[in-house]
DNA sequence: GGACGACATGATATCTTATAACGTGCCGAC
DNA sequence: GTCGGCACGTTATAAGATATCATGTCGTCC
């Protein structure tokens, strides 16, 4: 993951040279959403705003979270209904994303061979594609070992049939 | 695609062997789905159903519709909030599915380069995947021709400078 | 500098999608 | 016969998203 800091400042920069303005609202959902480093609901975005100087309501966010899924600045992870901001929006792409479902915990892949695969296979019958929404739902590594040591600890304090 | 018919007689048969019941409820929204032959939300098949003997509420339909995915008769595509049904339930696997946003049809892959790729990758970082989410949205082949024709139409009438 | 137009935001209402919570009825096992 | 599990009914509400119209802001052109 990219530091917060960091991701605003190459919004900033992207947004300059591309002619589109990134605004106080827009940055400060980006700066949530990067601040996270984890998925966010835009209703949870909502709240954080409130903080702020002023009260915000649902068109506000989801007008913020529109520019910003078309400047490729953030992603929308469909399964959750929720955005993560985008790791490297340099270039526009969609991505592959491993979510975690124990940490809800969100990775972003960039895969050649999944991206090549995906691309021949549409091709193949003639479909064009435009947008691609790739998401895999699972248990991340940390996760995974933190249940393997607690399985671990369990057998030990009372050795027996396993499962 | 599956004749509906052959789509519901397939599902008598998989659940008389797995033990679970294919309730009245339960095939009706599976009859729907099969007979649309496309995506359909839950309150479209909620809708469909007051149709018929009874009037259902919400949950009479999610109800249902979390039997069918857990059973594998259908799958939910998660960028249309919406359901289809399974073209082959007898093994359960994740599919691909390419949607036209042209004319709203969905059709289901399964494709092997796709699938390894995406095991391949997710067990590297050390991922255990459970769910894939794999939708690609786009233009089928019939609406990529149809644009087509009407383009070059277009182009007969008013000869001149393309786009 | 004032009028205009494009774009961004504010505010209210509403729509769509999904689930919580609790009650009732059916049916098989014991 | 009663007990327990499962499916379904019913009401209410949470959560996510958009439509619509009004207002504000800012640069540009005259």
């Amino acid at each position: 993951m990219t530091a917060p800091r960091a991701q605003i400042a190459r919004a900033e920069v992207l947004c300059r040279e591309r002619g589109v303005r990134l605004t106080d609202q827009r940055r400060r959902v980006l700066e949530i959403l990067c601040a996270a480093g984890r998925p966010v609901g835009a209703y949870e975005i909502m709240d954080a705003m409130r903080e702020g100087p002023r009260v915000v309501a649902p068109p506000t966010v989801y007008r913020a979270l529109e520019f910003l899924l078309e400047q490729g600045l953030i992603h929308k992870i469909e399964s959750l209904h929720a955005f993560v901001g985008c790791d490297h929006p340099e270039h526009p792409h969609s991505s592959e994303f491993l979510i975690c479902l124990e940490c809800g915990g969100v990775a972003e892949l960039k895969d050649d061979a999944v991206e090549r695969s995906l691309e021949s296979v549409t091709r193949e019958s003639g479909f064009r594609p435009r947008r691609r929404v790739v998401e895999v739902m699972g248990t991340c590594a940390q996760c995974a070992h933190k249940e393997e040591c607690a399985r671990k600890e369990e057998a030990d304090r009372s050795p027996g049939p396993v499962d």
